[in-house]
DNA sequence: TTGTTTGTGTTATAACATAACATGAATATA
DNA sequence: TATATTCATGTTATGTTATAACACAAACAA
């Protein structure tokens, strides 16, 4: 994984983010002669709002405030989409999905999830492959996806408990 | 995690599985001074019916059978309770819940969880953990919990695809 | 321009989980 | 033993997350 990504860093520019990623999904959409509709647009914008993951049902009403048809089935659909071209992830311990940072090529994604601001961030999750892959190689296992979801608390979130304690 | 876990081999006596995580569940609930009522070790024996996460909804059935109220509040709270007492553990990606071969301490779970066969095998996340570590300190994430979820084939079915291909 | 694929609208429902309050059983204390 | 208290369960209702199924329309390919 790329170290572009702001992490933690509260104060980074994240409109960049956001341009960032609507730029590179255009771009790989049509690489790969795929389809970035305007709802599938939207919806990647919306999760990229900021580093906290959405649930599909907070989706809605941006969507229906944009004029578009805004039931259950065209926000999954839409995030289906944009979990196939990597563009966003699922974070299973949350139901909610949250946008990659680094959609350009395949990768194995891993979240930090602070329990008080809520933001996820994509790890590096290269070392922990590497544990997981001799674990499953000893009992003959073969990985084929990683889910790695570790909650916690964030620098900042550390630091403001300290202060306010 | 002591390596009595009998893991994806498919000919283990699993009677012997049930029988020990039950007794191990009432020793440990003796020594806690908690109380392992009759719907609670039901379950907990249901969850340990085989290797395979069960989903919540699917124990209603048998507690009904067993003549107890089957509405999801009660299997929710007998699985809350096994899932305190680390007699059970919850897989995020699946919302089933699997019985842990090991309870007796305290531990960081982690699955290999076979898309054919759909069995769970709590994997040793120990070397997980230290690689989680290292990424953790770098940006200076405190880790309180850890979801490691792997997917994938069992050796089992990998014999199984190989001989059928 | 015709057929085919792909995306969207729409309705309904499935699957998973919890809130809130009443009741009863077990335990502790007087 | 009586009483208070805590804990577990029964019960009803509802909240939350996700998908099935089918109709229609837009894009694309031949």
């Amino acid at each position: 994984m790329t170290q572009t990504d702001p992490g933690f860093h509260s104060d980074h520019d994240h409109q960049h983010c956001i341009d960032q990623a609507l730029l590179t999904a255009r771009d790989l959409c049509r690489q790969r002669r795929q389809r970035l509709t305007p709802i599938r647009e939207l919806v990647l914008k919306l999760v990229w709002q900021n580093h906290q993951p959405l649930g599909a049902y907070e989706l809605l009403p941006a969507l229906a405030a944009a004029g578009f048809n805004s039931a259950p089935p065209t926000v999954y659909r839409a995030l289906e989409f944009l979990q196939q071209q990597g563009f966003v992830h699922r974070i299973a311990s949350l139901n909610a999905y949250v946008g990659c940072p680094h959609p350009d090529r395949p990768h194995r994604s891993g979240f930090l999830i602070c329990h008080r601001c809520k933001r996820a961030i994509e790890l590096d999750t290269a070392p922990v492959h590497r544990a997981l892959s001799a674990s499953a190689e000893e009992v003959g296992f073969r990985i084929e996806q990683e889910l790695v979801e570790v909650v916690g608390l964030c620098p900042d979130c550390q630091q403001q408990e300290a202060t306010h304690a």
